[in-house]
DNA sequence: TTTT
DNA sequence: TTTT
């Protein structure tokens, strides 16, 4: 079956990179993907997908991106699902991304966001990332 | 941007057809996409994608596939969300379809399960679809 | 970089299987891909896809599909070039498929073409594919 | 049917901005593509796409990317025939463009050469796009 | 629960 | 809360 996603877009932050008991590299992140057309009011003009990406290209791409980076990504889109802790259970649409492409390393990221005073320095966030309070394990490792 | 789907599955069901107030048809569906591998256990082995069409699309979508049909659909990735009956936000990533393909009629798909014996003719279901009990207003006609 | 190509179409002869001289499979052919809208006077209707597949899958994807089967590919687009009898430079662009999805197995679109009586039962094709007279050699291994 | 095609690379020159008799825009470029792996000897390591880009998007293309910029490009695969002037048939297989994304300016492309003291600056070429010597009718305006 |  |  054909599954294909492809996107380009900005990091909404750093990648939330991690580890399967078993050692293999998994990192998450949220893609900020602008929609072409400007919204009548005060609509909402950007989507903002999840993605994850295994193994050494994991741990590439959480050293060569950042938040505020602009990346194209290809990958598939898979579904999942999980219980929370009110015992609710929640639907997770995500691209399990397979190629990417840096259209902006993380330092001109960062100089760009230094230039425009926008923002401070981001430090890496300790927060763990929310995944249901499910352990990885490497059955999730389909790709 | 760069915001492209493109998908080959099955319809889980018939399209749920519905109408803005002002008219406009817009239809969702789930499509059911195989993925490629086997699964070492019980583990799931497709990825269900939500997807919505509108205008006349959605009506000749709607009248030529149905249950248990292959169709291509082709769109972009779109996220919104909503607060559910118990007071919490929802998040939902769909496809918003600008193209499709059908690769098996609905009278095909129709007499294939006949042949296979396989399920009952399905009556068409009046169930309303969960939208998170929000009226479809024309600004969700983003497409 | 992306390089992303998607087509449904149909075949518009047999696989050409080959192979290089170190044994490895190479698969070419070409997909015809009908275009939306109908042209106004006596216009082409269709665009015509050359793709190449590699090894194993080369193998899988001559002996399940054929002449006049629909199927859709995914792939990178690839471009070469080569001089001619006469001493031209020719220059091709071509899909380097990575994934295939048989809509209709070769059984099925011989059967389709048979009810319909409409052309003879295509003896497998023994003529040389037009590749610019040069040997196929492994360094256009290229996937 | 499904025929879709996403790139991203560098414009190998500006924009060939011509119109038809009837005053409609079309604008032709070629990508050039970087391969993702590395060629064992002296092959060529990107791929050269034709694309071409009709009506006000073409202007507005043409007016804000030029040679070296950086796009990603989305359209469909088309293919079409014409006799050269040694009364030859030439096959060529371009994109239609449908969308871009500027992922750098004419200017920051500009400047990038020029700090890089790469080439001198480019004037507008004058010389006309090779396409057959056939005249751009209005029955090509396929998108 | 967000990027520029 | 799913298709073949």
């Amino acid at each position: 079956m054909i599954n294909r996603v492809v996107l380009i877009g900005r990091m909404t932050k750093d990648v939330e990179l991690r580890y399967t008991q078993s050692g293999t590299a998994v990192g998450s992140f949220t893609l900020a993907v602008n929609r072409p057309f400007k919204s009548s009011d005060g609509e909402r003009e950007a989507d903002f997908i999840n993605a994850v990406i295994w193994r050494k290209p994991a741990e590439n791409f959480a050293n060569f991106t950042g938040k505020g980076a602009q990346v194209a990504i290809e990958g598939r889109l898979q579904t999942r699902n999980y219980e929370n802790n009110q015992g609710q259970r929640v639907y997770v649409t995500e691209v399990v991304v397979d190629n990417f492409s840096l259209l902006e390393s993380k330092a001109e990221a960062d100089r760009r966001r230094e230039e425009n005073g926008t923002s401070q320095p981001e430090k890496q966030s300790s927060a763990p990332v929310n995944n249901g309070g499910v352990e990885i394990s490497d059955d999730d490792l389909t790709f």
